[in-house]
DNA sequence: AAAATAATATATAAATATATATATCGATTA
DNA sequence: TAATCGATATATATATTTATATATTATTTT
């Protein structure tokens, strides 16, 4: 149970962050690269940086390299079943 | 989407600690008193009744006196639906 | 091909939040 | 009023976030 229960831990706190749940919502929509993420959430480029780092470190989403930009997509069945039962709860009214 | 991208979080937040994970699990298969969650976790007493002080005051349980014990229950769907998910993908197998 | 530029990532330090331990307090009942 | 159950205060430890500066990789321009 311990186990189980860090396991899911670990995603809820890379859930537990403003910025990277609004990140997942837009590439939710659709593959995006660093600089649409950039003018769609009004971060600094450090600060969004750091926290796409940590959503591919958590496997969260995997990348895509195109040139000189990198796109960015969604990559977790669990995350986006999560995200799915927040976005009718917090955002469907 | 700001705004409910930090209500969404702080429910993340409450969620993110593997202690009250599992408090609300327990709690979850049925009222249960301070006494017997700390039989059931293994945790010294002053955690667990911070962990259960957060849970209160996000509203995710409410509590009931009977003498000298208190009870507690689940009190918010969101979070429920939540666990609900993580339990498929984490304990049910 | 070298230099300049654009897109993205990383390092590090400071600021802030969260968790944990020890001690103490308050309420209820016997 | 003593014993039990649960909550709170406070200090310390630890983790997370954010800002500033710098590095990396790919593309243009010369």
């Amino acid at each position: 149970m311990q186990a189980s229960a860090d396991e899911a831990c670990k995603l809820m706190k890379v859930l537990s962050n403003s910025d990277r749940m609004m990140l997942l919502c837009e590439i939710g929509q659709g593959e995006k690269c660093v600089s649409e993420l950039e003018d769609a959430l009004d971060l600094h480029q450090p600060t969004l940086s750091q926290q796409l780092t940590v959503l591919r470190k958590e496997k969260l989403v995997k990348t895509r390299r195109e040139g000189k930009q990198i796109y960015y997509s969604l990559a977790n069945e669990i995350a986006i079943a999560v995200m799915s039962v927040l976005y009718k709860h917090y955002c469907r009214r």
